[in-house]
Order: C-alpha cells, then sequence, then structure tokens
DNA sequence: ATGCCCGGAACGTCCGGA
C-alpha cells in the first residue's frame, strides 16, 4: 500500500501535474491539501478517470483536502470535532484499503505572535485531542499532510533566519512533540534520521528551489499498527522541478496493508 | 533593509501563502 500526500497550491492550476504524477508514482491512496476551490468545481471526473475514489472538502479561493484511493472509501469525519461555527476546510478522514487515513492542512499561523499564531495552536490542540482518540482505537492509521511545522532545526535551510517564524517557533514545535509523544511516529524523519536538506517546499521566491533553500514541513503520522507495518518513505522531489510546480513536492509511504 | 513568486478573485490590487 503506498500513500502519499501533496500540498497542490490550487487544483485547478496543478491539475496536468496532479495527473501526470498520478499516473507515474501510482500511489494506492493521495492526500491533498490546498485545493483553493469549492467541492462542484473539483475536477474529480478526471480523477476518477484514473481509478480514484474521492472525498473533498472544499472552499472558496482557500484551503482544501481531498483524500483520493483507488479502493472503497468511507468518509469518518469531513470537519476537526471541537471547532465552531465557520470552520476552514483543512481536515478530511477516511477508511480506506484497510487503513484510517486523514488529510490535513494544519494552519500557517504567520504573522507571529498574532490571532494567526493563536489559531494555528489552538487548532493543533484540537488536532492533538481528537488524535488521542484515533491512538486509542487500536488500529493502523496515518495522519498526513501539510503540517506547517518544522519539527527541528535539521528541517530548515536557515535555522536562525527562521526561529521567530510560526513555522519553527517553539510553541509550534511543543504542540507538534505533543502530538508525537501520543505514540505517532513521524514516518520520513523515522526512516533518514541523519538525512540533511530532507525538504518538502521550497519557496517560489529568490530561487529557493535552485539554491536549495527548503523545510521540511509535510509529514506522515503513523499510529502503532501502521507504523510496524512501515516499509518505506521518501520525498519525490521530481514534481517541484517541473513547469507549473507547486511550491510543495509529494512525500509517499509504503506500508505492508 | 526590502522584495523577489504564485494563485484566486477580479480587473486594480490585495490577501494568503511559508
Amino acid at each position: 500500500m503506498k500513500v502519499a500526500t501533496w500540498n497542490v497550491n490550487s487544483i485547478k492550476a496543478r491539475l496536468p501535474n496532479v495527473v501526470a504524477w498520478l499516473k507515474d508514482a501510482q500511489p494506492d491512496i493521495a492526500l491533498l491539501q490546498e485545493l483553493k476551490t469549492v467541492e462542484e468545481n473539483f475536477p474529480a471526473m478526471e480523477l476518477e478517470e484514473l481509478g480514484y475514489n474521492c472525498a473533498v472538502v472544499g472552499q472558496k479561493s482557500y484551503n482544501g483536502v481531498a483524500i483520493l484511493s483507488k479502493h472503497p472509501m468511507e468518509v469518518e469525519h469531513r470537519v476537526l470535532p471541537g471547532g465552531g461555527e465557520e470552520e476552514q476546510a483543512r481536515y478530511v478522514e477516511a477508511f480506506t484499503g484497510g487503513l484510517r487515513v486523514a488529510s490535513i492542512y494544519l494552519p500557517n499561523g504567520n504573522p507571529a505572535p498574532g490571532e494567526k499564531l493563536d489559531y494555528k495552536l489552538a487548532w493543533m490542540d484540537r488536532l492533538i485531542e481528537h488524535a488521542a482518540g484515533l491512538i486509542g482505537l487500536d488500529e493502523p492509521v496515518l495522519l498526513g499532510g501539510d503540517y506547517n511545522i518544522c519539527p527541528t532545526d535539521a528541517d530548515v535551510y536557515d535555522p536562525a533566519g527562521w526561529a521567530d517564524d510560526a513555522l519553527c517557533r517553539p510553541e509550534s514545535r511543543a504542540k507538534f512533540r505533543t502530538l508525537l509523544w501520543q505514540g505517532w511516529t513521524e514516518a520520513l524523519r523515522t526512516l533518514h534520521p541523519d538525512e540533511a536538506h530532507l525538504y518538502t517546499f521550497w519557496d517560489y521566491q529568490a530561487g529557493a528551489w535552485q539554491r536549495d533553500n527548503g523545510l521540511r514541513i509535510d509529514h506522515f503520522l503513523l499510529s502503532p499498527q501502521a507504523a510496524d507495518r512501515l516499509l518505506a518513505c521518501e520525498v519525490d522531489k521530481g514534481p517541484r522541478g517541473q513547469e507549473k510546480a507547486s511550491d510543495h513536492t509529494p512525500v509517499w509511504c509504503e506500508l505492508d496493508i
């Protein structure tokens, strides 16, 4: 079972790239973030033609998440529990292929400090609360997506320059560790503990891609039952180097399921 | 020291991104 995650930065602008990537990489399950469109305008037909069932939570202009799966899929949650009335499209969770998966687009939190950071940290508290329930289910669970967190300085090309950014601030990292300490395995770093320049995002500006000025902010968190079945986890840098690229590149993992 | 680039909404220019 191959599961991939990719922040596509607009599914409409990125559809040719996404279709080419799906044909090439052939993930069984693909978690997408930053669709930037409502469900009615999600290109479900084009993706169904490639053999995928689609679970989509959309929003006009901003956010938006999806799960694509070649297996039958049952949607479990379309919002992260514990929120208020006007919910942003940042969470979708489903059963598919013998696995519970969530596609997560965690708030960015900048500028920080301020309201945006407070919203991010409150959203992380809700994720921590919900994840505590999931890890108690005693089943393989995968929480994947754009966490907007660089877990350590090894995940940042310029740690000093980014120290006060919401992606790297101690408050953000502390919440991420609280989540991990419930018993989640962060798949990529676990299999590549000492690898430098292990990035998943490169800004469009200032030649960040060409200079490899990257950040590692897209993650897979695996429950113990999923981590026991982890075979591989890699960054696929190919899509970031192509025409009309997203600023993120896909990450995938292989599970023995 | 500041902005660089991109997509969406919309048609002038701002917001959000990270």
